[in-house]
DNA sequence: GCAATAGTACACCCATCGGTGCATTAGTAC
DNA sequence: GTACTAATGCACCGATGGGTGTACTATTGC
């Protein structure tokens, strides 16, 4: 009766059968959660597609509901991983107006990329399923990268390149005069029509001229 | 076996009792829709809701797709009236930098609407199951605001108030100051820790001015 | 009061799906 | 090679849920 792992750490040994359908399982569910929905994936679609049996879905990941996390906290991950590259990016720049830019097209391609989309699409829609990892979601990802944002406008304010009172506000200006609308509509309108890279990049560009327009410091 | 009705106009005769098993079912279903989404909703529930019987339900509607659909049909003739209204109310200002304050109150207020923020994450998680309807929606609603947003900002540039080149995306700035961060956090937290009626407000005001630091004409 | 129609209760069909048990096979560590 | 453990296939369970058929009762229009 094979259940949990040893309780041992992250890293701990792993029989390579194990290891090797962990991470096929994960694809396929990844992919499947992530068209589907929770309740459009079911396990035996999940199984067949990792070319796993269904049993050993269960041996290993104990619950559909189990699975899921493992999947989200995988791409909780991957989100976190970028706001911290972006924060770098915005810390270590020279000219920071021109980080900003930067930051604008990054952020406008991000949230944008079709997994991104389908998974706050997933999200959202199971946000009454499970309020918590919604709400860990937008904590971890959006509010995150909000977060740092704001620690750069305050940065930029102290430099004298911007003025700003409230700088989460104003931060959360800029991301949403650069990617406010086309993320919102992409959430309505599924593979179709969506802007080009470079008519995003077009408005990245607008949205970081109005934001210095209202924001700049005029001396 | 009575099914459809005499194919006949929207108020053509109708037996008071399938009337009011109609509204009934519609307000049930309503309900349940927006708190449990599609596949969390089912048939018994709403019949046992609206104390009708599921044969009724059936009886008048025909699938609980065509029943979902009846919903939606109705949340989309709202979100035109609201659509319409705020065009009235921006046309006919004596002010209409004033009408934009007002406009962006409104706008905020509708948006984060318990029962809109329900529908969308409604229409949200389901864009995949039913793309024609998510799309519809989004043409109807939000961006049949933005359109009349769009031509306020040309009537608006005309008379020399503003000064705005591409008027959609000036509108979609507009909306987005205003209201994307708090509807884009919505999104994601069920029920818990939305903003105040004060704070959204004031959010409504900075937003405002933060547009007409952009895009105010200098003369 | 009467015919027509709507509503009800209830049993039922069937597909799906999460999850389990188990006997058998295959891969792994030493 | 041997002892162990993971993976497989498959039958199975129980619940849920969309949808139907039907015999019976309640309303409605006239």
């Amino acid at each position: 009766m094979p259940q949990a792992p040893p309780p041992a750490g992250d890293d701990a040994w792993l029989d390579p059968r194990v290891a090797r359908s962990r991470a096929v399982i994960l694809a396929a569910a990844s992919e499947h959660f992530l068209h589907h929905g929770y309740v459009g994936t079911s396990v035996d679609d999940v199984a067949a597609r990792a070319r796993v049996s269904k049993r050993t879905v269960y041996n290993i990941f104990g619950s559909k509901e189990r699975l899921f996390r493992e999947i989200l906290d995988a791409a909780f991950a991957t989100a976190e991983r970028f706001a911290r590259q972006t924060a770098a990016l915005l810390i270590d720049a020279d000219d920071l107006e021109d980080a900003l830019v930067t930051a604008a097209v990054r952020l406008t391609r991000t949230v944008m990329d079709d997994r991104i989309v389908r998974l706050r699409r997933l999200l959202i829609g199971e946000a009454e399923r499970f309020p918590e990892l919604a709400r860990e979601y937008y904590r971890r990802a959006p509010g995150h990268v909000m977060e740092v944002l704001a620690d750069t406008m305050r940065l930029l304010t102290e430099r004298g390149v911007l003025r700003v009172d409230d700088a989460r506000l104003a931060s959360e200006h800029f991301a949403f005069l650069v990617m406010g609308a086309p993320l919102d509509r992409a959430l309505f309108t599924v593979d179709d029509s969506r802007p080009s890279a470079d008519e995003l990049e077009a408005r990245a560009t607008s949205g970081v001229e109005a934001f210095l327009r209202a924001y700049r410091d005029p001396r």
